[in-house]
DNA sequence: TGCCAGGGGTTCA
DNA sequence: TGAACCCCTGGC
């Protein structure tokens, strides 16, 4: 990886399977904003980053060397090499033809707290209404890291910034509607010790989706995407109406259950089920494919 | 301008 | 298994 420091930018040189766009559009992430330069600003670990593709080339903005090594390079899962990925892939031309859509697709390194509120909050939720929601929590409760592009940025609450707060806030102030209640009690939970938050990190898929699924506005779905992006479980395959939508227009060719697709999801994409569910996402949401 | 359907899901009956 | 749930947007 060949590293060009240019005051506060970090330039990674000819960065493979790496784009921002389809990195941040593809349904994993909702603390970023798309500027007009067509970057994205991102907010993560008490950080605010800009990140810009040009070329074969990614430049990380608003940021130093001892971050980019700390925290970004762990966030966007650079050490993980998607080619090698993508090939396991390769008798599958469906998938082939996702992949070339979707190519850059990345599974984000994000907080295990931030990607339980946020993804409660995505239950029966568009993404816009999910954004807004979660910068509203943000604002409340979090704190200010910095102004950037003429916009503050907060972070996200932790358990115990967060279990202070009451759900009619919730509800009136940030936006959540019925999951209030789920969110108050789930914060918490996690603050009083009575969910092992802490013991999950090192679980199997199956133990921390079992786990997670006992938490009040926790189902099968939202548990699948909460290992996927919050502990990096990368053989989950959450089903949406949009994955469904999708295996059933490309693979089944008719209406079937959620549980088929999703056995036929982790069937036909083993342990990278996870990365294939993004490029069947983001090819299907892109395309309309199904509606 | 105003009404109404419906959404990336979970819960409860 | 199916209806209800809050908020917001888009279509008419």
């Amino acid at each position: 990886m060949e590293i060009v420091i240019d005051n506060d930018d970090i330039i990674i040189k000819k960065l493979e399977n790496f784009d921002p766009e389809h990195i941040f559009e593809c349904g994993q992430a909702f603390r970023w904003d798309r500027e007009e330069d067509g970057s994205y600003t991102v907010v993560a670990f008490n950080r605010v980053l800009n990140v810009l593709k040009v070329g074969e080339d990614v430049i990380f903005r608003n940021t130093n060397l001892e971050d980019f090594e700390n925290i970004w390079k762990n966030y966007f899962d650079l050490n993980t090499e998607y080619k090698a990925i993508q090939e396991t892939f390769n008798s599958d031309e469906t998938m082939k033809k996702c992949i070339e859509y979707g190519d850059g697709i990345r599974i984000l390194q994000q907080d295990e707290f931030e990607t339980i509120i946020s993804f409660m909050i995505s239950a029966n939720n568009r993404i816009p209404q999910i954004k807004k929601s979660i910068r509203l929590i943000c604002e409340k409760y979090g704190n200010f890291i910095e102004t950037y592009n003429n916009r503050d940025y907060y972070s996200f609450p932790t358990p115990s910034e967060l279990s202070i707060c009451k759900p009619e806030d919730l509800r009136e102030h940030c936006r959540v509607g019925f999951r209030d209640e789920r969110i108050y009690k789930v914060a918490n939970m996690i603050e009083n010790g009575e969910f092992p938050f802490y013991d999950l990190k090192n679980k199997t898929r199956e133990e921390i989706r079992d786990t997670l699924i006992t938490l009040p506005g926790i189902g099968e779905k939202i548990a699948d995407c909460i290992t996927l992006f919050g502990y990096d479980k990368k053989d989950s395959f959450p089903v949406d109406v949009w994955i469904k939508r999708v295996m059933e227009t490309l693979y089944f060719g008719k209406e079937v259950k959620k549980k088929e697709v999703s056995d036929l999801g982790r069937d036909k994409f083993g342990k990278y089920a996870g990365v294939a569910q993004q490029y069947l996402f983001y090819y299907g949401r892109e395309n309309k494919i199904g509606k």
